[in-house]
Order: C-alpha cells, then sequence, then structure tokens
DNA sequence: GCGATAGTTAGCGATATGGCTAAGCATTAT
DNA sequence: ATAATGCTTAGCCATATCGCTAACTATCGC
C-alpha cells in the first residue's frame, strides 16, 4: 500500500526546518502550488522548491504536475513512524520509573559541584 | 515547571540522527557513563560527546558530573513538545477529510503525465 | 607522586544545508 | 507569434554537521 515509512531520519530532518513545518501546515489546509508556497515564507522559488524536494522525499508531501503548476499535498500517514517511535519510547521510557532515582541521584551529584 | 521545551527545531533536528537516537534508546533503560554509551556506537569519545551535548541542548537528556564521572539520563518530558505538535497536525490534517478529494484529483492529473 | 582512567578542548576534512542569482524550459494567454 | 507565467536547473556562498586525531585536564588507585 505505501513505501512512506522510508526511514525516521528522513523524517525528523525534514520536520527539523520551521519553513518546512509551515509548508506542511499551510498544505494541511489545502493543496497548493509551489508560488503559492512561496509567498508567505517570503523565500525564493528555488530555496522553496529544495525545501519541497526535502519534504517529498521524507514522504510527507506528494506533488503532481499538470501544464505548469504543479500541485503539492500532504500525506497525513507519513507522521504514523514518527507517532509509533514517540509512543514506543514514551512506553519504555514510562516502564522505568526507578528512573526516577537515578535522575534524583545525578541533581543531587549535580548541586555538590 | 521546566523551559525543556526550547524548540521544536532542536528536538527534531537532534532527532534526526540515528546514533542520538539509539543513545536515547539505552539511555531510556538505565542512566550511564559518557563511556558506556561510547562502546555500542563504536564511535570516539570526543563524538559522542558532541552528540550528546546535542542533545543536552534540546533538552532531550540532563548530565551531572560527579568526579571525574559524567552520567548522562534522559528527561521523559522533553519529548511533549513533539508530541503536541504531531496531535495538533493530525488534528488538522485529519479535520479535512475533503482533503482526500484534493489528493485524488491530484492522482488522477499525475496519471496524465 | 605516578600511572591509569574519564572526560574535555582544539582543530582538521569531507560533506550537507539553506539561502541566493541567473538562465533555461514549458505552458498558457493575448 | 510573442509575452508572460510557473517551474526547474546550475552553480555560488556561508555556515553547520559529523567524523576523526592529538593534546590537555582532572580524578582515582596504589
Amino acid at each position: 500500500m505505501a513505501k512512506h515509512y522510508l526511514d525516521l531520519s528522513l523524517l525528523f530532518h525534514a520536520l527539523a526546518d520551521p519553513t518546512r513545518r509551515s509548508i506542511l501546515t499551510r498544505l494541511a489546509e489545502t493543496p497548493a502550488r509551489v508560488t503559492d508556497l512561496a509567498g508567505p515564507t517570503g523565500l525564493r522559488l528555488p530555496t522553496v522548491m529544495r525545501h519541497l524536494s526535502v519534504l517529498e522525499e521524507a514522504g510527507l508531501i506528494t506533488t503532481s504536475k499538470d501544464g505548469r503548476i504543479r500541485t503539492c499535498a500532504i500525506v497525513p500517514e507519513a507522521l504514523d513512524p514518527v507517532r509509533t517511535w514517540l509512543d514506543e519510547q514514551r512506553a519504555i521510557w514510562e516502564a522505568r520509573l526507578d528512573r526516577l532515582d537515578a535522575f534524583v541521584m545525578n541533581v543531587m551529584k549535580e548541586s555538590k559541584e
């Protein structure tokens, strides 16, 4: 069905840029043309293009070209691997409540410095 | 209570590296010394140090030094902003079910190429 | 004190990132 | 047919990233 899960590193990297996150949020409203996306960012077209290709390679958006217009749209399931990873981590992290003890110990040690 | 939320960009960037994610997973088991963390990675100490400082600046871990030993521990709440952002996005993305129509239209257009 | 251990700092090299301009190409409008 | 529009490509610049080695500092064990 999909191979959007490409790679967590690609996903996280794509999400690490505020411009790209704003593009995603903008695309969440409705699909848009490249020029439409460039407008709000204040960036030049080639720069936006690069961001779009990063997003596309991460599987976060799809684009299609009709005539001279390229339309971009989000791929909602693309965030699933991120969510899954977060859930896994939370499970592990919370499972170790005694981690708190170690944390407190560290804080105590730190206060000795 | 905390100011760990520093910045989504810092968080995503920190999570974008597989070595750093593996360090986090390792730390989820139990706090560890720098050398302990370096072992499994196969990387040199200074390299690991750099990863640790990225993680610490993102608020994902805390470290404290006792004698010559630095102990690292995860900061579980640090992932909260990421989770919050994901939840927000999912809410927006799913709210626009008609996005599906647009997506289908794009696919149809694409198939014309 | 002396050596081993744990971490740190400084700095190098290769590559990636994020911005730009300039120029090109394809499509649409006149 | 020509001009305007929308995107794309090529390439430049500055900075950041990720790995390393070498050398330094600070403990700890004896």
